[in-house]
RNA sequence: GCCCGGGUGGCGGAAUGGCAGACGCUUAGGACUUAAAAUCCUGCGGGGAUUUUUCCUCAUGUGGGUUCGACUCCCACCCCGGGCACCA
């Protein structure tokens, strides 16, 4: 009798894995291709089951294509830069890189513990200078394409750190992280974007492409940041400073605008100044504007500020009516959106309705609704914003109109008259790249007092990051007093110049690392666009829910702009998504700082890999939450217990039986009860992998199995080897992707002197798979009166006929009048009586 | 405020219009054992009747609807989770 050792089989299956070089794979265009892929992890502190689940739902995948004939691709990298080891290098006085380099080897460890089929020689590592040398690539590619530019941009200021903090690093609703009483300040640095912009329409309109194969949910979150909204621009000349150009606001219910009662501009609007200069209420208008600046940049801070505005002593002319309208700075206007300057409609428009009633501005109705009430703007409690319920009034020649018609023909006018222009504009902004940080990919431009702005040349590329930076966290940009880095020569003219000091955002990292796995070697380009032509599209991508917007947008982004420098020839790199749930223990998803973790490695020294492995699938569907259970993973362990038992307790006897023939007209009962049973197994856990991705319940049914072969004991004098064999190995074979190394042992042990891993997915047998009696429930009115017990595919009336003559549903027909039959072969008969 | 998910025993969950609670955990009992662990077997939603068998009844967040039949589809509401959020 033999033990489940899971150590030592796991050791065992994953040398000879690595030795045979099973997962290894090469592009073969005689063979269809599959490429399965998990969000490569950000290597800090250790791997816990969290992330754990993540890659063993994708090494499920992985291994069923594998078993199903395809040439599959499944690689793994880090996602190596990043503040956290900058932060960690300047607390325990190391070098961002080893501190990183440290937990790569640790993660390596771990996921090699759990037996993931990675192809290992495609492993890459972000912060390496040969990955990063094609970010650099790709950003002077785009920076020729005018795809990146620099503008200044507001950014979060500690002036006790003298530095730029992330929008994390700014807490409890303005404060530094690291000088608690120090508000945030909001500043204005020059920094670098990529026109993201640019593409905001095909990044819309491609979503239809990825319908399907996406969840929902992400579709629609990526179409609200995109946020595409159809209105116009209008043009509002200025009343009473003279030589300024006229101020253009946007809007999407131009319909409205004879209800405007003032313009609003942002606080950072360029004209606030020139209008303030002579303004007869310059001063109060300056104190008021350094007040409404001085607020944090954090979204929900800002969503929820009360409005604050000030008059600016200026008017302008609505271009519809000729009326004169004040000009007001309100804190709630963006100078991102649109053109930072608004009317305000507060009749119609819930924000204007609130600011207006607070500074006592006039509030006209121009919609009244079809409803016969008659709104009063003096006495509303709450603005009319509903469209297609209303009609113009109070709107000079547009009286009458709904809504709809009015912004139709406004628009027309407007553009006819020259002060206004039908417009779509896109909520989504261009993705500023700079950070002010040493562990990022360098940007490669220099500056030269002579040239200007140069692009460092192609031939000069990878720009290294230096080796010893002087890390404080303090003060600007560390590569900015490095030196030896910012001082360089022109390339131009060779006179002296300077580099540019910010390193890129990492998403730039994770934006086209999946392209590089096909290719991660290569050091004359990013990639060989044949490899890439046949690996691509992704077919599955499996990760969190955290990463729905960003990181796939600028993927999506990045694909089309390769695909725009002819790198590549598809629209979308993701052909396929899924978004797993986490992993929670204490109802709080797993986090170092909540100290709720489940040590990866630890588990699989405790359990073995298989077994955690194996809970992870089975405790919750994969999509949903998995609150983790020590009582759980203990069945799961059991299970694989029962397992190994069953298949050491018949091994030996199955060992010299080769091949496994037997007559199919000679099976006894209880043989064909188990090949049944196992066909059945076979038949719904293959449908639970490949279309529903149910592997709790695929677990389940194998467990049904392993019971039914339980209760049927002992085997021995009634079932003959062959029928045993088959059974035995259909369960190993289905319970492989998902157990790989207990597989690959049981398999040895039914004698297989070829590893699992060259064995195919099984094929169900139909004939053994099917049920010659079935037991139907029998209803009376809905309600569930008797069972029989029926020949399968049992004729209606033949059944109709039972179920009269039964005792226990007879009473139920008595006396009453049979309305209706319906039968559904097999599965059930309703009488209905009356 | 808007947009997604979700609500089923003590717990995780199963059931994609056809026997609600598969499978597992917990737990109770039994077998094995000097004993324990492990293992194997059995029971386990609530209420009622029947006292060995079984039968009835209630039950999938709440209230309606569609249907012979609803956890499943439709309408309204409540609660929980997540995302976006002064986007003009």
């Amino acid at each position: 009798m033999a033990e489940y050792n899971p150590q030592s089989i796991e050791a065992k299956w994953q040398k000879r894995w690595e030795d045979a070089r099973v997962f290894e794979t090469e592009a073969d265009p005689a063979k269809p291709k599959y490429y399965a892929l998990e969000m490569l992890p950000y290597p800090s502190g250790t791997l816990h089951m969290g992330h754990m689940r993540n890659y063993t739902i994708g090494d499920v995948v992985a291994r069923v294509k594998r078993m199903r004939g395809f040439n599959v691709i499944h690689p793994m990298g880090w996602d190596a830069f990043g503040l956290p080891a900058e932060n960690a290098a300047i607390k325990n006085k190391t070098h961002p890189r080893e501190w990183t380099n440290n937990n790569i080897a640790e993660f390596q460890r771990t996921l090699r513990r759990f037996g993931f089929s990675y192809d290992w020689r495609r492993e890459i590592s972000t912060c390496e200078p040969e990955y990063y040398k094609w970010n650099q690539w790709f950003f002077l590619r785009m920076l020729e394409k005018g795809l990146a530019y620099r503008k200044k941009s507001r950014v979060n200021w500690c002036p006790k750190c003298c530095t730029v903090l992330a929008n994390e690093q700014v807490i409890n609703g303005g404060y530094c992280w690291r000088h608690e009483d120090t508000l945030v300040e909001v500043r204005e640095i020059e920094q670098w974007f990529l026109k993201t912009t640019a593409y905001a329409d095909q990044l819309l309109d491609d979503l239809k492409q990825l319908e399907g194969g996406w969840p929902d949910r992400v579709i629609t979150m990526q179409r609200n940041w995109i946020g595409k909204s159809q209105g116009a621009k209008v043009k509002f000349a200025v009343a009473d400073v003279p030589g300024l150009d006229p101020i253009e606001v946007f809007t999407t219910r131009i319909d409205t605008i004879f209800g405007a009662t003032a313009l609003i501009l942002a606080p950072n609007h360029p004209y606030v100044a020139k209008l303030l200069e002579t303004s007869p209420v310059r001063h109060h208008g300056a104190a008021m504007l350094a007040r409404l600046k001085k607020s944090s940049v954090k979204a929900e801070d800002i969503a929820t500020a009360e409005k604050q505005g000030f008059f600016t002593g200026r008017h302008v002319t609505n271009p519809f009516n000729g009326e004169k309208m004040p000009i007001w700075v309100g804190n709630f206007v963006l100078m991102e959106y649109g053109t930072g300057a608004i009317m305000a409609v507060p009749a119609h428009d819930s924000r204007d309705f609130e600011f207006c009633k607070k500074y006592n501005l006039p509030i006209r109705v121009v919609v009244q609704p079809l409803n016969g009430e008659a709104l009063d703007g003096a006495t509303m409690a709450e603005p009319f914003e509903e469209h297609g319920q209303g009609k113009l009034v109070n709107s000079g020649p547009y009286n009458g109109l709904s809504p709809d018609e009015a912004i139709a023909k406004m628009g027309a006018d407007a553009e006819a008259k020259g002060f206004g222009k039908r417009e779509t504009i896109f909520r989504l902004r261009d993705w500023g790249i700079s950070r002010q940080r040493y562990w990022g990919t360098p940007i490669p431009v220099i500056y030269c007092e002579k040239d200007g702005l140069v692009p460092v040349p192609d031939k000069d590329l990878p720009v290294v990051l230096p080796p010893n930076p002087k890390l404080t966290g303090e003060g600007e940009s560390p590569l900015a007093s490095t030196p030896e880095f910012v001082n360089t020569t022109c390339p131009k003219c060779g006179g002296p110049a300077r580099r540019e000091t910010d390193t890129m955002d990492t998403f730039v990292d994770s934006s086209w690392y999946f392209y590089r796995y096909c290719d991660p070697h290569n050091a004359g380009a990013p990639f060989d666009s044949a490899k890439i032509g046949y690996w691509f599209p992704i077919d599955q991508y499996i990760g969190g829910i955290t990463h729905a917007i960003l990181h796939l947008l600028y993927s999506r982004f990045w694909c089309k702009v390769m695909r725009d420098l002819g790198l590549v020839t598809h629209d979308e790199p993701i052909k396929r998504l899924f978004t797993q749930g986490m992993v929670l223990k204490g109802g709080t998803a797993m986090s170092k700082s909540k100290g709720n973790v489940v040590g990866a490695y630890e588990m699989a020294e405790k359990f073995g890999a298989d077994t955690g492995r194996l809970y992870t699938l089975f405790a919750a569907p994969p999509e949903k939450d998995l609150e983790w259970s020590e009582e759980s993973i203990e069945g799961a362990w059991r299970f694989l217990n029962r397992v190994f038992r069953v298949v050491d307790r018949h091994a030996e006897a199955l060992r010299g039986i080769s091949p496994r023939k037997y007559d199919a007209a000679s099976l006894n009962e209880k043989e064909k009860a188990l090949l049944r049973k196992a066909h059945q197994t076979l038949r719904r856990v293959t449908s639970d992998f490949e279309t529903r991705w149910h592997f709790n319940s695929a677990i389940a049914l194998v467990m049904e199995l392993t019971n039914e072969i339980y209760a049927a004991e002992p085997l021995e004098d009634s079932v003959r080897p062959e029928v045993r064999g088959e059974v035995l190995e259909l369960l190993t074979l289905m319970l492989a992707p998902m157990t790989p190394h207990l597989s690959e042992e049981l398999w040895e042990m039914l004698g297989h002197t070829e590893g699992l891993w060259k064995s195919s997915w099984p094929t169900y047998n139909e004939e053994f798979a099917r049920e010659n009696e079935v037991e139907i429930p029998v209803q009376v009115n809905g309600r569930v009166r008797g069972r029989l017990k029926i020949a399968a595919g049992a004729k209606e009336d033949a059944v109709v006929g039972m179920a009269q003559g039964d005792s226990a549903i007879a009473p139920h027909l008595a006396n009453k009048r049979l309305v209706k039959k319906i039968y559904v072969p097999d599965k059930l008969l309703n009488l209905v009586v009356a």
